[in-house]
DNA sequence: GATAGTTTCATACAAATGTTTGAAATGCAA
DNA sequence: TTGCATTTCAAACATTTGTATGAAACTATC
């Protein structure tokens, strides 16, 4: 029975560069170093370097993906299988949300790897992200329970939208800190869990009246046009 | 008078190879092979390939925020100094989205190679990034004009997530496409445009009477706690 | 305690990379 | 044309990179 010392100390001494350094330079020796373990440790446990970051990768999103699941069959439970649209979201954003934000001196380094994922994004990761749409998809089937008067279009943009805030959230906290100079409080993870899904849903049932909405056709920016 | 044919030649190229192949693997030898010049000219030219990329990067970047101020101030003026908060939210928004969306084949090179930053963020560019905060305060102050009886903080994410929802939509519009199987029409420019907009809106005015939203506390999930 | 399988290690390899160099070519003014 | 500055070019440089190799160390089974 391999004891897996190494394999493990590799693990994790890879997240935690990538977690502080990022993807672009930290090396197999950086790694190797950190770990104190042999240089060819890697490629005979791994075979690669883009498969540890996978490994790594997919080890943390099934963590994720398990967590949102979990917090969506309680809501749902809770509801005798209709949860609220709100619920359903707030276990769609929370688990990214309360794991990435907060007070940045004590964020675990699984948090800080997720959030240099979502800020770097390498080839290695992107291939497997593509997998992630059949686990959305339940959200999808849980929002159809919760709003089934609506249309599936409505429900995508919901979801793509809630998404979008929590993700730009995670990846642009400091930016809106200090745009705001302070004023949006990023720390409060529970306020912005709330913000995050109170807009989404707003989103959700104003789309329930739609065409009222002011349209104004405009050329292809200058900007962006020629080439 | 230099006649700039090589410089030209050089950003023209780069920018083609950055925008189809990422930041990822190309080599200066690739982007001087493109563009039919000598290996050195990269560095004679521009000292760097850092700098290289930095100067596409700020070129796009000027011109995009030089957009969004003419739509702004184009609104502000047809409404006497005040425009309307939608319209306001859609010169912030609309040029971004104008410009990346749309049918893949007739992507203009500088769009495709917004897309490229706005999902890759190599270190060179992030480091740019931060002057940006400089032109989105512009916005902030307009839309103080537009809802003077709404908080500052309440602006600030409104802009926020009206800016999120944009730059996730041009990042992952495949996937939105994938997910919904088509249904939700990426291409439909104005109608992405307006759904943003739409719901950016929507969560500004909602936030007006707060309070009301169902407060839940959750731990930290599992995932993401330890390490 | 010999043997077979696994793991570790130092080291080498091969390829790719951004950058530098110094000479050749070019353009331009006097 | 001469002279000077700019630009181009081929070649070399100096690292850095992930990966491969083969022997040594270790582990567990018989």
């Amino acid at each position: 029975m391999p004891s897996d010392q190494t394999r493990t100390a590799i693990l994790a001494a890879a997240e935690r560069l990538y977690a502080d350094r990022g993807f672009g330079d930290v090396t197999l020796r950086d790694i190797v170093a950190e770990a104190n373990v042999n240089l060819a440790a890697v490629n005979y446990h791994f075979g690669s370097k883009d498969e540890l970051i996978a490994e790594l990768f997919v080890t943390r999103s099934l963590a994720l993906n398990k967590e949102r699941l979990r917090e969506l069959r309680e809501a749902e439970e809770a509801g005798n299988g209709r949860a609220d649209i709100s619920e359903v979201l707030r276990a769609l954003v929370g688990p990214t949300l309360r794991g990435c934000l907060g007070p940045e001196n004590q964020r675990s380094t699984p948090a800080r790897f997720m959030i240099r994922v979502s800020i770097e994004s390498v080839p290695a990761i992107r291939r497997i992200r593509n997998r992630e749409i059949d686990h959305l998809r339940k959200f999808v089937t849980a929002m159809r329970r919760s709003l089934p008067d609506r249309s599936d279009v409505e429900l995508y943009w919901g979801l793509h939208f809630a998404l979008a805030m929590a993700q730009q959230t995670v990846r642009d906290s400091e930016r809106l800190a200090k745009l705001s100079d302070g004023k949006c409080d990023v720390d409060d993870v529970e306020g912005v869990i709330r913000r995050v899904v109170d807009v989404a849903v707003m989103g959700l049932n104003g789309a329930a009246h739609a065409g009222k909405a002011t349209l104004r056709t405009t050329a292809i920016p200058t900007s962006l046009r020629g080439a």
